[in-house]
DNA sequence: ACAAATTTAGACACTCTTGTCTAAATCGTC
DNA sequence: GACGATTTAGACAAGAGTGTCTAAATTTGT
């Protein structure tokens, strides 16, 4: 019986501490070995602890690795909406700050270990667990896409873009930025910094001949000097 | 001893049948459970063959799973070359002949059963088997980009295009044709018709707005009804 | 330092899976 | 129909993993 209630958390901080560094081993084993060939007892060495302890904790794998899920889920939303407010607004070198936006996205989103451990987890346990990710659907793209089609709609309106549909636009951008960085997505592995560079710079450029504003006017300097056919 | 050669195969008929039906159904199972996950016995059951034969014909889970892999990448191959022989040289509509040629690689290539598993268990057991799927980047995407970066640099060559680098044209095309299939992709799913066709038609429009001749008057929506020849 | 809660190590039962083995049944071919 | 090769069903040993239990050790708050 607990009825001597705390002022804030109940249980001690070693406690909470021991969860964490759980769910984060189980994170690292589930994303390595796949949820089938993950072991309770490799989580356990991996964070320290004993084999009894993760279940007192989260009482059973399967439970663990709705945690593991969800706790992932949450970081990487608030890593995105982090860096999409700080989408260029008011640019003042349009390609510089998008490609700047897009290389953030990657590298604080995308590329770092949650992204890559998120993704890697929705890929291959993704039909297994229909619910849980269509909950990750909603929240993560379904929250994030139009979030960003927003900024693009601004940035229409405010006469740097000519968009028809800032949702298709929003894809498509996110799509180019992220064209050569496929195989190595698929591949779980994490691109180089100058991968992900070169990818957002050839992206942008492609994004904005599509929708900048038309004629060279003040899109990019090297432009007039290339624009010779 | 075997020393009375067939004129042509040894084993009989019935003999290659069970391999292709085991390959087949191992397929299934290893993409819907994982390697880890995967249990012979159901790989057995629906294949209509006994455990004992799979032992007999891939002496191991192991090689039976490297089996799988490489009799998908084959066929994967073929069938992405055989797409590619239908792109569009002598454009008529060049949007509605690239949408066609987007849509086909899609459908017959990257949506089809064979692209599907092949994409799962890139995506699931790729940095478990580095140097098996290391031969798949090479000669999948590794051969097929170039590929169609080739065709690409044709329509440039013969005016229809304006592009710098056919490389990054090709996977930026690819990246902005798939571009509203991205999660349907990751969670394993195959994308309806419909859709396929809206993203490939979006696609194909953003990327002739990027790399189109540049006759801004008439660029996108009137395009078609102006075009006749 | 004390008392309560938590963690630990190890043993344990239980289930599942792989891979082997054997004898019987089936298949293909002559 | 007969023969050789293949397939089959089932039993089997060996190993691995999950989840439970217990008693001892440790940590925490007071």
């Amino acid at each position: 019986m607990k009825l001597h209630v705390s002022p804030d958390i109940f249980p001690p901080r070693g406690h909470e501490a021991k969860r964490l560094s759980i769910v984060d081993s189980a994170a690292t084993v589930f994303c390595r070995e796949g949820f089938a060939g993950a072991n309770i007892d490799l989580i356990a060495a991996e964070a320290g602890v004993s084999r009894q302890t993760i279940y007192n904790h989260h009482g059973d794998k399967e439970r663990l690795f709705v945690a593991v899920v969800r706790d992932l889920t949450e970081r990487c939303n608030a890593g995105i909406f982090a860096t999409i407010a700080t989408f260029p607004d008011q640019p003042g070198d349009l390609e510089a700050d998008l490609i700047g936006f897009a290389v953030r996205l990657n590298q604080n989103c995308i590329c770092n270990r949650d992204g890559k451990f998120l993704r890697k987890l929705i890929q291959t346990e993704g039909e297994r667990y229909p619910e849980l990710f269509a909950e990750w659907r909603e929240q993560g793209p379904g929250r994030t896409w139009p979030a960003i089609a927003a900024r693009f709609a601004r940035l229409a309106y405010g006469g740097h873009l000519t968009i028809e549909d800032p949702d298709v636009a929003a894809r498509q951008f996110l799509g180019l930025v992220n064209a050569e960085l496929q195989t190595t997505f698929m591949l779980g592995g994490s691109p180089r910094e100058d991968e992900v560079l070169q990818s957002a710079t050839n992206g942008v450029r492609t994004f904005l001949r599509a929708f900048g504003k038309r004629r060279s006017a003040a899109s990019s300097e090297k432009q007039s000097a290339l624009t010779s056919a």
